[in-house]
This record gives C-alpha cells, sequence and structure tokens, in this order.
DNA sequence: ACGGGCATCCACCGATCGGTGGAGGGACGC
DNA sequence: GCGTCCCTCCACCGATCGGTGGATGCCCGT
C-alpha cells in the first residue's frame, strides 16, 4: 500500500486528486496539505510514502517544503504536480530533491503510473519539463569547446586582440567575438583572462 | 706557469700582447692564431691555460671559438679581449662562454692580473661590459614578479576585473592597472589575457 | 523535415582596459 | 645619503572588449 499525501492550496484541486485514487488498491490518500508547512506537518504524523506537492502554495512554498523534506525525510518521495511547466520551477524543485515532476492536466492513468513510479524511485518526467531538464542539466555540464573556438582561445592566451586573431583565421572580427562569447558561455566566465586560466586550469590547453 | 695562446688577426697586435708578458715569470705565450679556426687548432696541440681572444677575426669568429672550446675543451679559459664594449658583443661571448671580458685600452697591468685571474677560474670583466651585461641580462632575464603582481595576476586568471580585484585586495584600481602594467612589462605581454596564459606556460601560476 | 550544434557575419552600446606620464613613501643595500 | 625596487595613487585618452539581439548557411541525427 502506498501512502499518498495531497499538498495543494486549493481544496478542489485535492478533492479531484483524492478522486483519482479512490478506485486503486494500492493506492491510500491518508492525508492532505494546504502549504508547505502542513505538508511538514502530516508526513511527521502520518507515515507517508509519497507527497503529491503543488508548487504554488501560500506560505512555505512547495519548493522549500520539498528541499525541507529531503533533509528532515529523505525516504519519502514527492511528485511535483503543477499547472505550468515554467522553467523557473522545474529546476529548482528538482534540485531541491523532488522525485517527479507532473502537469496537472496529466491524464488519471499517468498520474498513477506516476505515483507507483516515484514510490520505486524512479524518476518521473512530463515531457516538456524533461526536455527542459535535459537542457538545463546540460549546460553547466562541461560542455566542450568546439574545434574552432578552442583556436580562437589559443590565440587569446597568446596575446591576439579579437583583430589580430581574425586576421590569422582569415574570418571577421565578428566572427571572433561570437566564438569567444561562446567559449565564455561555456566556460563560465565573463572576460578573456578569465577564459585563459580556466582553459590552464581544465588542462583544455597548455 | 700560465700557458697563453694570443688570437687576433692583427700582427701588431699580438705583438704588442706578447710584449706585455715577455717579464713575466709566471705566464708563457705558447703561440698565437689569427683566426678561429687557428685557435681550435693550436689549443689542440699546444696544451693552453688561458686564450686571449679577439672577437672580430676572418672566418670563424672569436664567439663561435669560444663556443667551440666550451664544448671541446671545457678546462681552457678565454679571455675575451676586443676593441668595442658594443652590446652586442658582450652578451654572446659571456653566453658562449667566455670567463673574461676586457678591452683593449685596459693597462698591462689589468690584462695581466685579468689572465691569472681568468687562470683561477674568476670572472673578469672591464666596467663598461660588467654594467652593460648586469643590465642586458638583467632586462631579458625573467624579472620575477613581485609578490603583490602574481597576486594581482591570480585574481585577474581568476576573472577578476581591475575593480573587484582592487577591492579583494583593499587598494585602489589604480593600484591594480599598475601593478598589471608592471606584469605586461615583465611577462613582456599587452595585456590580461596573454599574461594570464604566459603565467601559467612559466608555471608562475597554476 | 525539424531541431540542434556549429561557423560565419552584422550593428549598436556602455564598460573596461591599456598607454602614458606622472607622484610619494617605505625598505634595502652600498 | 643615494639609487633601486616595491607599493600605492592620480588623470586623461583612445582602443578594445563584452553584451545583446539578431541573421545566414551547413551538417547531422532522428
Amino acid at each position: 500500500m502506498i501512502r499518498v499525501l495531497i499538498a495543494d492550496d486549493h481544496p478542489v484541486v485535492r478533492d479531484g486528486l483524492r478522486g483519482t485514487f479512490t478506485a486503486e488498491t494500492d493506492i491510500e490518500v491518508v492525508g492532505e496539505a494546504a502549504n508547505g508547512q502542513e505538508v511538514l506537518d502530516r508526513v511527521e504524523r502520518l507515515g507517508v510514502d509519497v507527497v503529491l506537492m503543488d508548487l504554488r502554495m501560500p506560505g512555505m512554498s512547495g519548493v522549500a517544503a520539498t528541499a525541507a523534506l529531503a533533509r528532515r525525510a529523505p525516504g519519502v518521495r514527492v511528485l511535483v504536480l503543477t499547472t505550468f511547466d515554467s522553467e523557473s520551477d522545474v529546476l529548482p524543485a528538482i534540485e531541491a530533491g523532488a522525485t517527479g515532476y507532473l502537469l496537472k492536466d496529466a491524464l488519471p492513468d499517468e498520474l498513477l503510473r506516476g505515483v507507483r513510479a516515484v514510490h520505486r524511485g524512479e524518476s518521473v518526467l512530463a515531457p516538456a519539463a524533461a526536455r527542459l531538464l535535459m537542457g538545463q542539466v546540460r549546460a553547466p555540464a562541461r560542455r566542450a569547446l568546439s574545434d574552432r573556438e578552442l583556436e580562437v582561445l589559443r590565440l587569446v592566451a597568446e596575446g591576439a586582440s579579437n583583430r589580430t586573431a581574425a586576421a590569422r583565421l582569415f574570418i571577421s572580427e565578428a566572427s571572433i567575438k561570437t566564438h569567444l562569447q561562446h567559449v565564455y558561455d561555456k566556460l563560465g566566465v565573463r572576460d578573456r583572462a578569465a577564459a585563459v586560466g580556466e582553459a590552464y586550469r581544465r588542462g583544455l590547453i597548455g
């Protein structure tokens, strides 16, 4: 039996969700919460396996509640269930420790499968959220510099200005600037000197 | 007994030098040479301790002969004896392995002391040559960065702007700029990115 | 066929930097 | 005491750079 807590500040939504699980024999809704503080409260008292968490709640937000749960009750899985697939929500929620992220327009069947999946510890992501997450996660991951970018960076490390680098590679100064902008993005720096330093530290050049 | 070889393409000069040593009981002129090739020849045959070397000779120059001696007969001391204290001669001669560098207008007494000194392995330099050497050697020779300069450079390598570097070191932006100018001078570069690159290449940081 | 990465190019703008020529004080060696 | 280096600070200027928001074409993988 999977013990579920429904966290949403709208009673109507809570009722709707509760209804989704009534027919299921392996899932039991053991409680509800209208804000983050209540979530922590109920989890502590009721013995919860999975929290269906809305992110937008008054008082303590769903993200904050998720983060608090990750620390205090790491065994409890959080399945974020929210209206928007806004990028401003997905990443913080995942970082806070959510195991799944679904949209409220998910079909009841998807929701059931989602609950069972996160209960098993599997990650569940709405397609839109998944794509966004991949993109965001791939960004901090060290994207390799392209050959051209590395070429430009080497010249810069030797003292070339944008102009002279352009002359040496037979391309325009504008292209050098673009390449360098990409290098800055990929290395997480904001100027050429830092890019050179970071490149040496990472062993990209030298 | 110090065995001396006189190398100069002018017979008159050779005679003059030879005369300088005739009265000396501890110095013996064992031969003469008119060019570099002859120097190598005589040294090989005669058992020479000190070569009085003119730099301007037809054929193999005195510098080349000095370099050859350093490899083939490292025990033989070379005392350069030339007319000009031109900077173009001093450095190559020293680098080639000359033990001393005197001008031909040196007093006979100075010359005698010079021969005895280089025979003991001591360096002998005409004052003008000495000053020039110090200057020349100190300039291209990698002048070390001061502690402060290195500190600033490290911050720059991490991406600090002049302003933020100033804030971190609790000094003014103007001082940062001055330090960096000195760094550029010492490393032979013209901008912060190249300075960072050069510093990594030289192992000053990283 | 579409998206994604790559490489190339453009214009505009403010911010920053590099270059120059100073200045003064403190430390050290001669 | 004098020279030299180091560290600090100032003002002015032109040059360069970084940021933004585009655009095009190519190639690749699906």
